[in-house]
DNA sequence: ACATTAATTGTGT
DNA sequence: ACACAATTAATGT
């Protein structure tokens, strides 16, 4: 590694330790680059081509897509031990990323380059099971974000939107604009400023300027 | 400490 | 959706 240090390795090994035989994991200490993102910035943009892929081991990720307009939507979260799935097969393909993934909390990960990517695949057991069960569970979130994109209420994708939020950043108390949300959901600011109101008065959040506080929020559908 | 401004949230139409 | 009021945070003097 190139930033080389204990508390990486520490880290690195908390989060994949024992998900990778010993020489692999040896040989993302050699080989990953040990990147440091602040809140705020890209990981990785719409169109940019995929040289790396990055190991998280701290931090959110928030992923999104784009529309035609300027529009955003919120596709999922990627937290410690989490890798940016779908670039693999961008990697491999040599195709430009779909998603703009931003970083949410201040994260660190580990870069692996594309050629070391594929080798691994064939010559680590462990490395190719992690991607395929990764890269499973991306499939099985998309899944689900679209089904409550096409079948669920607004205030239902509301309040999974808050529950999300709440079990990624570890937090009860979440520190959110009204617009922010909507920017998320593709909603207007007054829309979601009305349901959490509404959501307030059954006692299942309370609301503060610039912030959430989930108390008792349960997903009825 | 106070006044001014900007950002965020609340509500009626 | 729009308009505007009310509230709160940020900044300057």
């Amino acid at each position: 590694m190139q930033t080389d240090n204990k508390i990486i390795r520490n880290k690195l090994f908390k989060c994949f330790g024992d998900t990778f035989e010993k020489e692999l994991f040896q040989e993302i200490i050699d080989i990953g680059i040990y990147q440091k993102c602040d809140k705020g910035d890209f990981l990785i943009d719409i169109g940019d081509e995929m040289t790396h892929i990055p190991l998280i081991i701290d931090g959110v990720i928030k992923m999104m897509r784009e529309g035609q307009n300027e529009e955003e939507i919120f596709l999922y979260f990627l937290e410690r031990g989490d890798t940016c799935a779908v670039s693999f097969v961008n990697c491999i393909n040599k195709r430009k990323s779909m998603f703009r993934g931003m970083v949410e909390k201040n994260s660190e990960c580990v870069l692996i380059p594309v050629n070391k990517f594929e080798e691994w695949m064939v010559t680590y057991k462990s490395w190719r099971e992690f991607i395929i069960d990764r890269y499973h569970n991306r499939l099985i979130e998309l899944v689900e974000t679209i089904n409550s994109l096409a079948f669920s209420t607004l205030d239902v994708r509301l309040s999974s939107y808050l529950l999300d939020q709440m079990k990624i950043m570890h937090n009860k108390k979440l520190k959110i604009t009204h617009q922010e949300i909507a920017n998320d959901l593709h909603s207007s600011r007054v829309v979601i400023s009305r349901l959490l109101k509404i959501l307030e008065l059954k006692g299942q959040i309370k609301l503060g300027r610039k912030k959430i506080k989930i108390t008792n929020l349960r997903l009825v559908k």
